[in-house]
DNA sequence: GGTAGAGCGTAACAAATGTTACAACAACGA
DNA sequence: TCGTTGTTGTAACATTTGTTACGCTCTACC
C-alpha cells in the first residue's frame, strides 16, 4: 500500500523492496476510537506502523495511579523499542484516541528490509535512538523530580499550558497539586497566564 | 584487537570484517578510576565500547541531586542509544569507578558494518531494544512512584540490600527516607534482615 | 431564562519524603 | 587502649504532594 510510504522511514526505499515486504506476511487492522489497542504486558512480535488516526501510550501504576508517557499520531511506528527486545512485552497500554487504522508487519521480514535498503536501517536506528533520548529525559523528569522544574520543562516543549487536567496526567500528579503549584509560580512571576492558558516567562 | 571479540555483539563477526573495521578510523583510550569518562551533554559521535573495568552513569539533577542509573561492566556499549540519535548527546554523567579502557569506533564505519553482518545488525538492534526496555522501567519506576514499591523492585532485581546509603542513591532518595522506609516494611514483615543485609520475604 | 456539566481555583487535612542532627556500633590503625 | 572513620538507626521538623470537598465561571442545551 502507498498508505506505508507516508512513513518517513520507508519513503526512500524502492518500490521493488516495499512490493517484496507487503508479499510477506503481514496484515492490516482498524480500531475503534476509545479502544485498547495494546496492553501493558502483551508481547510485541511485529513491527506496528500506526498509519491513520491518534493514539495515547499510558504506564498504568498498582493504585489506579497512570501516566501519560506519549501521543501517538499517524504515520508513526509504535512501541519500535521493544521489537528486538530480549523480553519483548510492552510495559505500556496503548489505547485508540480516534478511529485508527495498523500495519502489522513481520518482524523477520522487516529485518531482511533493513540489511537490503540502509535508508531503512538509518531510519530505524534513528527511530530507535530517539526513543531512547525521550525514555532519559523522562526518566530524568521524574527522577530529578521537583514539580516546579518538571511544569517549566513541559512549557518549554508545549508552549504553554491550556488544560490543567490534561498537563497534570502527563506530569504524573493531580490536578489541584498542579493547580496549586501553577498559582505559587504566578504569584512568583516565573509564568504568566492569559486567556490562553499559562505561558513561560 | 581480540580484546573487542569478547563483546557479544560482534563475537560472530567474520575476521575479515572486524579486520576492516579496525583499520577504519578509531581508537582506544584509557581512563583513571574515578576519572570522568562523559560529561552530561557532551555529543556521542563514535561508538564508545568499555573493554576493561567497571564505571557508573548518573543523572545529575539541578540542587546537586543526583541518582545512579546504571552500572557499566566491560564488555560493554556506553551509551549506544546516543549513537544515531537527532540530538546525539549524552543525558548522563559517566564516571570510571576502576581503571578503564574504551575503544571508539567511527560511527559510519560501524554502520556499514551492520550492513554486512546480519549478526552486528540484530545485536545492536537487541542491545537498543534492552535499553528501551531498561529505561521503560526506570521510568515507571519513578514515574508510578511509591518508595516501597520500588525498594521491592530493588530487592526482586538486586537480591538484597546491604550497603542502604548505595541503594538510596539508586533508588533516588535520601539515606534516612530509604532507612525508615526499611524499618517501616521490617515491622510489617515486608523484608528481613540478616547479618547481611535487608532481604525479601 | 434556567439547568447541567466541564474546567478551574482553593482550602483543610493527610501522607510521603527531605533536612538536619545526634547517638550507637563496628572496623581499623596509632 | 584510644581515637578515628564509616555506616546505620532514629528523632524532630520542614516541604512537597495527595485527598477530599466546595464554590465559581463558563458554555451548551432545553
Amino acid at each position: 500500500m502507498e498508505e506505508l510510504k507516508k512513513l518517513k522511514l520507508i519513503a526512500n526505499c524502492s518500490d521493488e523492496s516495499l512490493e517484496w515486504l507487503l508479499a510477506q506476511p503481514c496484515r492490516r487492522q482498524q480500531y475503534a476510537a476509545g479502544k485498547l489497542i495494546l496492553r501493558a504486558g502483551d508481547p510485541c512480535r511485529s513491527l506496528m506502523v500506526l498509519v491513520e488516526g491518534e493514539a495515547e501510550a499510558k504506564m498504568m501504576g498498582e493504585e489506579g495511579r497512570e501516566v501519560l508517557v506519549d501521543k501517538l499520531k499517524a504515520p508513526m511506528l509504535l512501541a519500535p523499542a521493544f521489537l528486538f527486545a530480549a523480553e519483548n512485552s510492552v510495559p505500556v497500554e496503548v489505547t485508540a484516541v480516534t478511529d485508527c487504522a495498523m500495519w502489522h508487519i513481520n518482524r523477520e521480514a522487516f529485518f531482511r528490509l533493513m540489511q537490503t535498503e540502509p535508508s531503512v536501517l538509518k531510519g530505524f536506528l534513528e527511530v530507535l535512538s530517539n526513543k531512547g533520548r525521550f525514555l532519559s529525559g523522562k526518566m530524568r523528569s521524574f527522577a530529578v523530580k521537583g514539580l516546579r522544574n518538571r511544569v517549566v520543562e513541559y512549557l518549554e516543549a508545549h508552549g504553554a499550558i491550556t488544560t490543567v487536567a490534561a498537563a497534570a496526567q502527563e506530569l504524573g500528579v493531580t490536578r489541584p497539586s498542579l493547580s496549586r503549584v501553577l498559582s505559587e509560580m504566578l504569584d512568583e512571576g516565573l509564568v504568566v497566564k492569559d486567556e490562553k492558558g499559562y505561558r513561560k516567562v
